[in-house]
DNA sequence: GTTCCGCATGAATCGATAG
DNA sequence: ACTATCGATTCATGCGGAA
């Protein structure tokens, strides 16, 4: 397991290939979005985009684990005024690989990226694609279920923890009878939509997605030591989220600037005690629910 | 024009082959999906999807304006623990009609089926998939600004925590009873993300979706006296949208029971005045409110 | 007239059982 | 092995009656 807890600078498709089978547990991942313009990063041209891919597709299948899962964070372009189709492309290209398209998350950003154009509104939610190599896969559903409904959400919310057992005790003794409903029924499984603002302030190298998002998933996929991978890590949110979980994580970019940037934000990072509750927070439609 | 204003009863792709040419303005339909309904539609197998709805996509097509939307309602099922790809291929299959494939938006659906699998969370979104013939069509986004800033506190003060809590999940999709109240009140372009609760307690008559979904895209695609298609009107939600809305309204549904149920309830339906405050209206005391 | 509370009701999915 | 049916699971919502 030398290969693990690093930032790797190169391409992801090369340096996987001298990776063993089966050895990671989840990879999350934002690849750069196609392009038509060649000098972004990335730059791929989204006629081009499921060819790119597809090689990089086949190592991530490879160093899967068969109880792990692949979730995949893309969004077609509109090219000509139209929705682009190398997303479901890929879909279907990847299923002939060999992969399970298992399910598709819905990630709504709350605060999207302003604008107006005459033909469409702002866009704002993008895909999280999972993928699998077996049906049976290891998910942990208790470690992201939320506070129940949206009453409860907005009540419990201006309660402190304390506050929350103090008045739970209050059942016991026969008080405080409105929260006598929660009892037994104060969380729920989450859904499919998952509700999240974008991280607005981000200085030169924007984060495409905050690090809630794959905070996320890899509590719901994986347990703590589990290796977690990035192969476009860029800044590094996913390889942060995984250290401060105190799971294993790797991060590979091909942009130097980026995993330089991701090296220092990495080590920054110290692993939350497991045992302290988490901290972190999920934005649902109107109100912050609290996980953990 | 003695086809509009009619619930029709027979198989929409029969009844569209005697009608004129590009003659209909919006065509917003939510089809059976695959497997459901099974006792009035007779259940369409996920594999031959695409083949039951392609040549009756083609007289959508035929049908339609120039400058005319089709939005179709969908959502993949489950197959043996993967989504299932007819979506994907419909729409692949459709833009080969010549269908361009403009934009997706995303129903949130707050209420979605309950239940609890060890491999999937429930799944609370649908696809509303817009197609045109052109690049160029009519599309009023002024008529579907939502409402921006804290009226909403103010307003919701006097209700109880569940009421305010469900009251605020309207104000996110931008309807909900009470919209009189936002008169006086900025308002800004919505997203492709809208969000609505699904109608399933309602005892009078269950429909796939809200009225107000279709209300959404008949006031942004069409003006009134336009004409609005829904080939699988099934209890007529959509008829009965357009209606209210002084647009003229064609329904087609395969099942009589369905059929008559649409005409019933289109019958009671009295257009809303058109000078009567409209539910996007807008009239702030000192400044021009946001209107494009 | 309000606010609160109970209850029926879904475009669902999985796993087991039966033919 | 493959298909058809059935029970268990689960929760936001609107409605109606009570406080």
């Amino acid at each position: 397991m030398d290969f693990v807890d690093k930032i790797i600078h190169g391409d992801c498709e090369d340096v996987l290939k001298n990776w063993p089978d089966n050895s990671i547990d989840l990879i999350f991942t934002s690849p750069p979005y196609a392009d038509q313009r060649k000098k972004t990063y990335g730059g791929i041209r989204p006629d081009e985009y499921v060819d790119w891919f597809l090689p990089k597709a086949e190592q991530f299948l490879r160093v899967l684990k068969p109880t792990g899962t692949f979730v995949l964070n893309v969004k077609e372009r509109v090219v000509n005024g139209e929705r682009h189709t190398y997303v479901i492309d890929l879909i279907l290209k990847m299923r002939e690989q060999g992969w399970l398209w298992t399910e598709e998350f819905m990630w709504h950003k709350k605060n999207s990226y302003p604008g107006k154009w005459p033909n469409r509104f702002r866009d704002s939610w993008e895909r999280l694609l999972q993928f699998n190599k077996r049906k049976k896969f290891n998910m942990y559903q208790e470690e992201v279920m939320v506070p129940v409904g949206d009453w409860a959400k907005t009540r419990l919310n201006n309660l402190s923890e304390t506050d929350k057992s103090r008045d739970e005790s209050k059942v016991d003794s026969g008080f405080g009878k409105n929260v006598s409903n929660w009892v037994g029924r104060d969380k729920v499984y989450p859904t499919n939509v998952i509700h999240m603002a974008t991280e607005c302030a981000n200085r030169n190298h924007s984060a495409a997605f905050p690090e809630s998002l794959p905070e996320w998933f890899i509590r719901l996929f994986t347990q703590p030591n589990d290796i977690i991978l990035d192969p476009f890590v860029g800044s590094g949110t996913t390889a942060v989220a995984a250290k401060q979980l105190g799971r294993n994580y790797v991060g590979i970019d091909i942009d130097e600037s980026y995993y330089e940037i991701a090296q220092q934000r990495v080590l920054q990072i110290q692993p939350r005690l497991l045992d302290e509750p988490a901290t972190y927070k999920v934005e649902t439609k109107n109100e912050t629910a609290i996980l953990g």
